[in-house]
DNA sequence: ATATAATATGCATAAAGTTGCATAGTCAAA
DNA sequence: TTTGACTATGCAACTTTATGCATATTATAT
């Protein structure tokens, strides 16, 4: 249990249709969670008849009629047990990491094209994510509660882009490929 | 298709057990990438199946019978196709950074708690890393490249835990759980 | 004696995630 | 005028991962 999860932590603030979900988790909540389209409306159905989450079909003009979807009580509840309950941090899944034991077995040319993309790759969302601190988390001291939460998952995000920028260096000039 | 990459991975060296596998798991490999003995298993059976790896039952004296398992050449060229394939980054799928989100919305301390103990638990495993990282790769230039793949994977995971206890400090100061 | 840990393998089921396909209207640009 | 982008929702099939249960022997410690 966890797109649902943080379907209803999208929902806390505004109630939201599926393709507006599918757009946020291609942002904000994305860089954190990634979900496809696909994968939003089937689980939004599911927490539908879970009682989760109430529905409601908006007719727009010059558009498609859109669902908007709206957290319960037993939504809100189910998402604070989640919240409050210890989750046990499991490693994350690099298909990279795996990949350099291989380096011995096989041509390392490619490997290390795909660390040199991926630092490319982190580059670019570390200025991403440096531009939303600027505009909207400069002083984070001063924000109220829920926004140093978010501010504290932007700051994880800068920081793992970083680490892995840096690691990519270290990896590059190992593996002799800033010559 | 990862958990085989993977497996196959771990039988690039030596030949082994379902049961070895599922230790590997638990260590070395299984910093960057986790599986169960149940998961282990299954997979086994179906690589055996796709002619990925071929297996010898080897009876033992005063223990179960294993089953061993080697990478056949079909497998090591599933093995490089998957190596020279770039694969894209997926988002860390991390609970805590979306429970963050939820943080004006409901009781902040036990999720403080979790990140305590979250520091604590990263403290742990850097200890680990620096040590092994001492003890067999103190000096990365000269290794072998097949080990040097290994060390940068290791490098990877002591960043990453140096990153995360320095954002649990951060985290902490600021939801003003130092005080 | 008895309990526990280690060795060794497995099934069944459920939950979660991915991929391909399908539909349908509006709007703007080429 | 047709091509493509945007809004909007969905099914079906499949792969991958996770969880709970089950068994059997041996070695070690209490």
């Amino acid at each position: 249990m966890a797109l649902s999860h943080a379907i209803m932590t999208a929902l806390l603030e505004e109630n939201l249709s599926g393709y507006d979900l599918a757009k946020k988790f291609d942002m904000s909540l994305g860089f954190f969670w990634q979900a496809s389209h696909q994968q939003i409306y089937q689980e939004l159905k599911k927490m539908l008849e879970r009682g989760w989450l109430s529905s409601d079909t908006v007719e727009q003009a010059g558009k498609p009629n859109k669902i908007l979807y709206a957290l319960t009580g037993n939504g809100k509840s189910a998402l604070d047990d989640w919240v409050v309950a210890q989750t046990k941090a499991r490693s994350a899944k690099e298909d990279l990491y795996v990949k350099l034991y291989n380096i011995g077995h096989c041509d390392p040319e490619p490997l290390i094209g795909e660390i040199a993309d991926r630092q490319l790759q982190c580059q670019r969302q570390l200025a991403l994510y440096l531009k939303i601190k600027e505009r909207h988390y400069a002083e984070p001291e001063t924000l109220p509660i829920n926004r140093k939460g978010i501010y504290l998952a932007l700051s994880a995000g800068i920081r793992q882009q970083q680490m892995h920028i840096d690691w990519c260096d270290e990896a590059l000039e190992l593996l002799g490929a800033l010559a």
